[in-house]
DNA sequence: TAATTCCCTAGTGTTTTACTAAGTTATAAT
DNA sequence: ATTATAACTTAGTAAAACACTAGGGAATTA
């Protein structure tokens, strides 16, 4: 697996897809100035997007951006997926030692955890984060994310 | 967050040791050579473990690595925290047009996300994939990865 | 004393990241 | 029709991360 900025990014380009989009589409050059990505490396993330059918382009002027499909229907796998190619299995099928080797068991427990991950990312949609962020009010001065930072307090020795 | 090749080495290495740790240490020579990972990498990634204690050093002849901890003492999240870090909040306080922007409030969803994943891993412990591993056989030549693999076809276009 | 193993630092080729640049194509407004 | 808009496309690039090699040092056992 893998889940780097680059995921990050096409995920929150994605939430303001989802959030903006209900009144005409959305155009890359918001987003780059929402979000603080430059406009040239958004447009090769949507490239991956809509190659997936995650999104809808519109060309020419009032063009932009739909989501490809419902928010209802996109999960973060998907959108992870789609730019950060996930494909990582070491499966070692008769490579090397593998017959009955202690590689090849700590692998096979690996592939469980990563599928384990994937099912659980699978079942978070855009529209789940949008509905959540509905009901609790995210303010941004309010600084929700501290209680977070305090787990990992000590960690930057 | 994180979670790349390097996050995969560091569980595996942490796997092996749980399962062959029972009599007596096990020498990163060891999990070089089950793992495939070159050995002056592993000491690499074993610093950054040993830095957040979650494993132990044994010098000399018989020397090699104990776990930390006990192995159900020790969460996934605990792994890739130490090696991939991890921290990547987005938290946009009091930077640029924060307040109140859209690029805000698709950040504060990221981060609930975020913490969503974490707490996710935190629940995992290397002795629940042990376990899991006991419980069904993992066989090499049988591909248990395939059904996940078929999630995925028609991915790399 | 010698072998073993952890431990540490520096350097290196490769890949990925995030970006700049410079276009082409399709559509809407004038 | 012309022009502006905005999606598309490709090439190149500096910086970072990745995975590794190399060459030691320090602690422990035989």
């Amino acid at each position: 697996m893998r889940l780097s900025t680059k995921g990050r990014y096409a995920v929150t380009a994605m939430l303001d897809l989802a959030l903006n989009g209900q009144d005409g589409p959305v155009t890359l050059s918001d987003i780059s100035e929402n979000q603080g990505i430059s406009l040239s490396y958004l447009e090769q993330l949507f490239a991956a997007l809509r190659a997936k059918k995650l999104v809808r382009g519109v060309r020419g002027p009032g063009g932009g951006y739909f989501l490809g499909r419902e928010a209802d229907e996109i999960s973060i796998a998907n959108i992870i997926c789609a730019v950060d190619e996930w494909v990582e299995f070491t499966r070692c099928q008769g490579k090397e030692d593998c017959r009955g080797g202690q590689r090849c068991l700590t692998h096979s427990l690996w592939d469980d955890l990563s599928r384990q991950i994937y099912e659980f990312l699978e079942e978070i949609t855009l529209q789940d984060l949008v509905r959540r962020g509905e009901e609790s009010d995210h303010g941004c001065h309010k600084d929700k994310a501290s209680d977070i930072l305090d787990d990992f307090a000590g960690k930057a020795a």
